[in-house]
DNA sequence: ACCTGAACACCGTTCAAGT
DNA sequence: ACCTGAACACCGTTCAAGT
């Protein structure tokens, strides 16, 4: 019960004060602002108070706690994902497509990867979403067990990859450790300093699309076991 | 310059004062104990300060501010993985060991995986696993500027799995979202919500290592193109 | 009844004043 | 010269006092 997305919000009285009421799509539309102008830290309840001129106490009613706030921003976000996709030719490109307009929104705004990561709640934008790529990976030949697992691994690589790009963490840092690893220490790493450096990010992150799916494509679960799911369709 | 192992920690006057000094060891292992009893936001400066039986200002001279300190605690962590895996017979399963050891130590700790998610600084023990998977991907047949960009993939994707799990996030409410999904709104994850919601943590881990790796073996890199990688060797 | 200012219990970081 | 207590500028959340 703890699903922001659940809660229904307070409702201001009819005929309400003069000033603009308080509502819980004002504050998140301010939050999301926030979080675009300041990132991820900048989305206080304090500041997001602030933005809508009142204190922070009167969030509490409307979102929740922070993690509801949170919850709620993300998936606003989320709103601007294409899971139309419907220009690409074969089914593999339409999936991409998804994916990488999943990966852009994220990347757009600075702190959403951070919101994104540990998926607090699920809210109808991420639901879309899920629902999108699930479908894709069926049309694609995927029996309904290993798309069901595969949606869930597609999810955490593109989130965590998006992470990384956004957080900055002066790739210099990494760029010196891996220049500076001693062929003493750590031989394989230093062979493969110019590999590990190498590509542009879309080249890299395409790659690891197309090796995700073509691994996922060959590994059916059902040809194990799967235990709990009921049955086994198509 | 903003590696926390780079920078050389204050030295302790000799034949110091009566009290054991403080020293940046002993407050990673303050900090470590700390993260382990309380999680990630039990490991303040300040707790770990008082800990150590200090003010919080006396940490800065040891470990930098409070991402220095993380990133010292998450190396001094991975110092348990275990890289050996050799009992293993074949190359993949060495390699899953490793990955395996990986996960269980960042599962230990409560906070361990939401400091790994970004990798704010790579310390040594985290290079020697780097290193380690480096080359038990070279010795499995990959291509070195496959295994370079494999070796990205699969930290990725075991650190975000981590993370999810380690993330209570009462699974309850996103079992009841799925659960609750119309046919109409979303008609893939109401159908395959039984599959969604199927089989056991380790089992779906295993599964997606096998994926991953399978997908990574079928993708060699260097077939397309490889820009910036000096030497096709091999 | 609803709303919210002020209070509470924390943070990370800095800096001046002490030894 | 080094170390650190106290101060600074913030947090999220609660609750009593106001309307």
């Amino acid at each position: 019960m703890s699903n922001p997305f659940d809660r229904p919000e307070a409702l201001s009285r009819r005929g309400g004060p003069v000033k603009e009421p308080l509502s819980r799509d004002r504050i998140v539309t301010a939050a999301l602002a926030l979080l675009a102008e300041e990132g991820l830290e900048g989305m206080s309840l304090r500041k997001v108070a602030a933005a809508v001129e009142t204190g922070p106490a009167s969030l509490y009613p409307y979102v929740g706690d922070l993690e509801g706030l949170q919850a709620l921003v993300l998936d606003r976000a989320l709103a601007a994902v294409d899971t139309s996709g419907a220009k690409r030719r074969g089914r593999r490109e339409r999936l991409k497509a998804v994916l990488l307009s999943y990966s852009a929104v994220l990347l757009e705004k600075p702190g959403l990867a951070q919101l994104a990561m540990p998926a607090p709640a699920i809210g109808p934008h991420t639901m879309r979403l899920l629902d999108t790529l699930l479908g894709l990976l069926e049309e694609g030949g995927l029996d309904r067990p290993t798309a069901a697992w595969a949606v869930d691994l597609l999810f955490l690589y593109v989130t965590s990859s998006a992470l990384e790009q956004t957080r900055g963490h002066d790739p210099r840092s990494h760029v010196a450790t891996i220049r500076g690893a001693s062929a003493a220490d750590y031989p394989h790493v230093h062979a493969a300093r110019a590999e590990l450096l190498s590509g542009e990010v879309p080249e890299r992150f395409s790659w690891a699309l197309d090796a995700v799916l073509t691994g996922v494509l060959a590994c059916p679960v059902t040809s194990s076991r799967q235990g709990s799911g009921r049955k086994s369709s198509r």
